[in-house]
Formats: structure tokens, sequence, C-alpha cells
DNA sequence: TCAAAAGTGTTTCTGCTACACCCATGC
DNA sequence: GCATGGGTGTAGCAGAAACACTTTTGA
């Protein structure tokens, strides 16, 4: 590999690079962001948008950029799940990777657009993914779990639901995320004990459907910091 | 840096290095490995143990390498705890390193030797820290969450008690780790309950002395069946 | 004799679970 | 009129917190 490039060094280094689960919840399901690779390896296998690392940029804003680069997406929030540094995670040789999980908004869903080395990006389902590249799956599986640790750390599920939402709403999303089922009255009332929402205001809906709420970022402050256990 | 060494990339590489924040604890206080670093930078600062990335292993081999070069400890346990990338985190240039906790028996805090580039190996309880070269100050603030939620997810607790303990014992560790109080009764109460530790049985011990136990590993793999939500 | 450390039990409160019933709407 | 989806209330149980008393022993 590379025995004439132009970057020399006096010991062995591996090649770096971030990879981004995005997720993006779009009021019936939990979803998360794929890339169709453009080239070798597993080239028209779906991955995690992600590219190896410049030089004046940590690995969280590595992964900002290709993200931005690939599909145009900024993402609301972004947290690190680990290093995958597998001897035989890539064919190409050594290559370590910062993975993360991001957050974007609702509205991102739409504007997801395909830039770069990227010939397609897409929106899966979490329960219906394809065969991923790479060690992508374990990938998914880390980010996942990190992300239902932000999940009762309390913050990252209103950036999920975006600005308006309703309690069926919330509920649908922590069924995906969590995989499991709640019962609808018990979810409710815990929910709005919190005090994290105040409902919309608005005389003349049908009461038919159900009400809308929205995120009291002041009350999620407060309460974080009773929380915060660590 | 380094523009004629003979390892030579088309690209950019950054250096690749492990890091291990090692606990211990030896019935009263929890602790943490640190080596008085033996060369620049950050000479005679205090660090965790750890060094750079070799070819054919990943991070969790490094660093387990490195901590038995530097000081002859081989780890009960070992997690991921993060990578860390900023770009000015070492003077030698562009450094990223992927940080790890473990857990060591209590009968190793005797053991540890400084080896190697080490000019010096100690503990120090977690509640007085020196202070730290490098990042290693976030370091160990991350490898402590991670260790909260080790002991959450049940397992690590015993790994750092040994063979035989008290409930006592268990609670002093709990209030280190913790980093809070706990009342005697209900913690008492709380953990026998689980059923994860049988009496050791010894007619002949004072009344005055707290009651010692073992670890029941078969009860603690059943538990964890139920518990694992992840 | 006093202080320190360990064992044990009771009460209360809170949170979670499991349910049942009512209302509005669209087919 | 019936199925669907949404809002609300109640009873029971389990776990957590708060708290007091007794025993043993070493200083």
């Amino acid at each position: 590999m590379g025995e004439k490039g132009k970057y020399c060094y006096d010991y062995w280094r591996p090649a770096v690079t971030a990879d981004n689960v995005v997720f993006c919840f779009d009021g019936n399901h939990l979803n998360v962001l794929l890339i169709k690779r453009g080239r070798e390896p597993y080239k028209d296998c779906w991955a995690f948008p992600g590219g190896f690392l410049e030089e004046n940029e940590t690995l969280e804003e590595a992964a900002r950029r290709e993200l931005k680069e690939e599909t145009g997406l900024e993402p609301l929030y972004m947290e690190e799940i680990g290093a995958f540094s597998g001897v035989d995670r890539d064919p190409r040789g050594r290559v370590i990777s910062g993975g993360f999980y991001s957050v974007v908004s609702p509205a991102d869903k739409e504007r997801a657009i395909a830039g770069d080395d990227a010939a397609q990006a897409c929106w899966f389902p979490v329960n219906e993914l394809p065969a991923l590249a790479f060690d992508h799956a374990e990938v998914f599986r880390k980010a996942l779990i990190h992300l239902r640790i932000g999940f009762h750390l309390i913050p990252v599920a209103f950036l999920l639901l975006g600005d308006i939402f309703t309690i069926p709403d919330i509920q649908r999303l922590y069924t995906d995320v969590f995989n499991r089922t709640f019962d609808r009255r018990n979810f409710q009332k815990r929910f709005l004990k919190l005090g994290l929402v105040d409902p919309v205001e608005e005389p003349e809906r049908s009461k038919r459907l159900p009400k809308r709420y929205r995120f009291n970022e002041e009350a999620y402050y407060q309460l974080r910091k009773k929380v915060m256990k660590f």
C-alpha cells in the first residue's frame, strides 16, 4: 500500500475515517440514512455516510463534513458511539473508524440529496435495513444503543420530533427506538407528568384529532439538572 | 514531522494511540493507575498508560499490550470509552487516541511495577488525582461515566471486589464510583435481594466483624439475562 | 464507659402496571 | 352502527427512602 506516497512517517500509521449514523423520524417511523457506494470497495452496497479524516479537523468535524458533502444535511445533534478498529474491517487495508450517531429534523427527510461520490442517498426504516458494507451492521447496533441512552438522558427525542407533535407521535417514536410496545394510557400519563411539553392553543381543532404539543426547553433544562446523575 | 520516514502514504494520516484507565479497589477506595512519563512531551507528568497502535492489533489489543509492557498488569475486563481527536491534544502533532477503561483484581494493587518507558507507576484514589498530561482529565471523566454504566449493567463491581468481600466493602466501592452516600440499611437490603452473593461459611468469626460473601456467578448470569434491555 | 461499626425491621411514598370507559369521526 | 383512534381515571403492587434500636468490641 502506497510505498511511494508523499506523506511519509517514521512509524506505521493506519488510515482514519469517520462514519455517521443519521436518524430521522417522519411521524411514523424512525429512519436511518444510507448511501449507495459509488466506488470500490463494496461498490453498490449500502453504507453509512462517512470518509477520511483530514488534517485540521476532529473526528466529529470530519463526520459532519462528510455528511454535508454526501447528502447536504446538517445534524441538530451528534454524539460519538465508539471506535471501530477490527484488523480486517476494510479490504483496502488498515482503517480505523470513529463512529457517530446524529439526529436531523423531520423536515430533512425530504431534503437529503446524493452528492459527491455517493451514487444515491436513501432513508430506510430501522426495522428494514438492507445488508450493509464493511462492519456497518455493528456500527448500527452501537448507534442504536447510544441513541437509547440519549433518550434516557432525555433531550434527543425532541430534536427528532420537530417543533410540533402529538403524544401518539412520541409513542410511535419510542416504539421504534426501543423496539417494544407501550401501553397507550400509561405512556401518555408518564410523559405529560414530566412537564416537558406545552399544549398548542388552537380552539378550532377537531376533537377527534390528537392534541398537539410543543417542546418546553426551559422545563427541559430544569429537569435535566435534577436528573443528571453522570 | 517525519517527511523522510519509511512509511509513505498517498494521503495524510494521523498517528493513533490507545490509552487505558485502569481501576482497582483496595477495600477502602477506588484507585486508578497513573504513569509518570519518562520522556517528552509532558515528561514527569502523570498520564494513563498507553501507546501507539501497531500494525496487526485492534485498539483494545494495543491498550492491553501497552498496559502489560508498562506495568505488568492484565485486566479482567476492558471496555471502550470513546475516541479522542482534539486537534491540539498532543504537542507532537496530530494524534488520535482510542480510550478504554479496565478493571484489575484487588491483588494487582501491589503487583503493578513500572517497566519499559514508564519512570514510575502509581495508584491514586479517584478523589485525589494529580494534574494529568494531554487531555487525560477528559479521558478520566469519560472512563468514570462508562464505569458507572458498567455498574448499572451489573458485572464490573464484582471483578473489582475480588473473591471475598463484605457488604460494607461493596458500599464503600459504590460510594466512590457514584460519588455519593448510600443509606447503610437500604443498601444492604437492596443488594442482598439481588441474590448475587452467597455468605461464606465460617462459624468462628467474631460477631463484631461484618459477614463475608462471595460472588455467585451462576445467579449473576441468570439475572443479567432478565435485566438486559440493550 | 463510650464510640464505632454491623445487623435487622417498619412505615411511607412514589412509580409502574394493568385495566375499562367515554367520545368523536369516517366508512 | 361499527371500527378506529384519542382522551381520562382507578386499584394494586413493588421498589426506594426515611428512620430507630440492638449488639459487639476496642480504646
